[in-house]
DNA sequence: CATGAATGAGAGTTCATTCAT
DNA sequence: TATGAATGAACTCTCATTCAT
């Protein structure tokens, strides 16, 4: 049987990220992409516009299809925000390390200056925060965060810490899990929202 | 008199730093760089080996030998390991926002996998990682900061939230000011390492 | 049907030695090749690394592949030494004579310092010289040549002769025809390989 | 007491032989030679109107201005056309022997398909041709020489055989001494222009 | 005369994209 | 739909030559 449309256009997807992942976007050709799919080089442009527009789609349905719809499912269990937030370190760990290749490429080849690449990633990128700032909107809620810093602040500090987390794993050799860092990084950030100190300078 | 070197080559990497914050690295061509600087192209090579080693040499002059002394100049007054923190969080918001283009060309250019490009960035992240590493070190002798907590990775969470903060503005119409950010961030981030949380997730 | 490879590479090879010849190898660009080639300059790279590379594919065609087994097919039906050395004289200005083009780039270009070219030219040269060695080899026995001059000086005569002769033709307006040089040619090689000297410096 | 233009030209004309010799007339700078000469780049602008020149006039002063001059003085003494043609054997492979960089420039980088070089060797080409010629034509009034070969024909021969044993003396590692030649070399050619094969192909 | 920083034309080469098959 | 040879614009980089000092 010969295979459909969805898997040819899959397939070079995957041989995008491996080769993207490997080289670097700029340094990755069409034909590099095409060898590794086992394709010609032409067949690549009717599933694709351009090199620049699998980029694109490599990114969206990594986050928006893959990542993002995942984490929803792993957070309906939870009604406490505090699980919420554990949860959310504990997957987006998890799914970075259980994928490199993906880790890479989203993590260092989408942040490309290519303003059409950026735009690309923003609706992914949207739907992550809102599920970060619902979790701590209801943090808040429960009187179980801090109500008096911005939630986009609090958003920004839990995507740039777990980001930054997974860009040193993914730019090291990745020997270490990066599941050792849930704990930690988890009780950082509770520790940031939960909400106890009234004068932070206080020598009590 | 002739001009002489400092001032040619200054000249280049400020053309550089412009052209690159406008079209990132891999957009951007030496004749561009030329063109602004108001020079040939080959005098480009006069002063740099090629057009990697000029941006190597943006983000080791940048980092190197401005923000990571004038940190530490910044950081000499204090002994409160708190005061630091904030004035660390101060300083990264204001370098940035008074050099946008540098910000813009270290934010996001220096998420390139070129190896070469990253290994430049190295010893000026890692001052500044050692920087951020002795102060909460000392924050934990002075028994302000909690102990139990990986220094790694809450420099990381100091870090990531204060990069993923000048990102958003970098990409943003940077009509507001960073500033703004200083005091959010900094009460999440000393909230982190000085909140105890002891049991996580009591119901007190 | 498409054009096969053979074709186009034999294409690009004959517009090399035609602008060769015409400009030298180092006056001469890809541009100008494949202008006259009538294909685009991209083309070219799909056939050979690089300019370098059409020079040395030029030299080992013609030499090897063309000059050698012509030689050696030509020489066949010949067992007399002295036959054989007026066929090598004979065959050796009639190629480069029928091929001003090939003479041209053989003679001049391969004088080339770089030593990548010298090295693809050897195998076919080396060949020649087996050539030459071996009739000069079945003279002595034949004892009709000298026996008492080591062959590799005898050799570097006849290759040097000849090249010089060709040389000086391609060089020239090359209005006379080289075949006019075969008779005192060969005579004064088989006179210089003919045994009959005792001393050399005699007033008989 | 300052150099003069006389010593400052000779200057830049051995700077230039040794880097051609080395590397090549193309592969050779003008920052090149004027770093071996230890002056200024533009200042070889004042002595030669570009790099072309350099190597015409090295080419012209080593064969028209030494060469030849050397080789009339050491033919002065002899008579006999035999001598002369031994003399002529042995001061070739002195002279190139005794400066290896001038044979390697002499012998490689002239040969380039460069007209005007070309045109700047021909009066010192001519030169040593007419020396030839005046030698074998006076063999031949002595009647030691066959008579019936053009002296065109035989000056080649004599040519190009000494070249062609320097040409591959330079390119080899020169551990022998180009001297070994001149016993072998010159029997041969003295049998090429004695010996008479009325019947070349005679079965004595 | 001497300098060497500045120049810019021109080189070889790459590679995303097209399109005839 | 699949192909991959062909393309040529665009790139980085070199270096002979100039000229202000």
């Amino acid at each position: 049987m010969r295979k459909n449309n969805g898997d040819k256009r899959e397939l070079i997807l995957q041989a995008a990220k491996k080769v993207f992942a490997e080289n670097g976007y700029h340094q990755s050709s069409i034909t590099q992409i095409a060898s590794v799919a086992g394709i010609g080089d032409g067949t690549i442009y009717n599933y694709f516009q351009n090199k620049e527009h699998i980029l694109q789609t490599l990114f969206h349905e990594t986050i928006y299809n893959q990542f993002v719809p995942g984490l929803q499912q792993a957070l309906e269990p939870y009604q406490d925000a505090r699980f919420m937030l554990l949860e959310i370190v504990r997957y987006h760990f998890h799914f970075f390390q259980s994928d490199p290749e993906a880790a890479r490429v989203i993590q260092i080849e989408s942040r490309q200056s290519i303003q059409r690449v950026r735009e690309a990633m923003r609706p992914g990128i949207r739907s992550y925060a809102r599920i970060i700032d619902a979790t701590i909107n209801q943090g808040m809620e429960q009187q179980l965060f801090v109500s008096d810093i911005p939630v986009r602040v609090s958003r920004k500090m839990i995507f740039g810490t777990l980001d930054e987390i997974v860009t040193n794993w993914v730019l090291s050799s990745k020997d270490y899990s990066l599941l050792t860092s849930v704990e930690p990084a988890f009780r950082l950030l509770l520790n940031a929202l939960t909400n106890t100190n009234k004068n932070p300078f206080r020598n009590e």
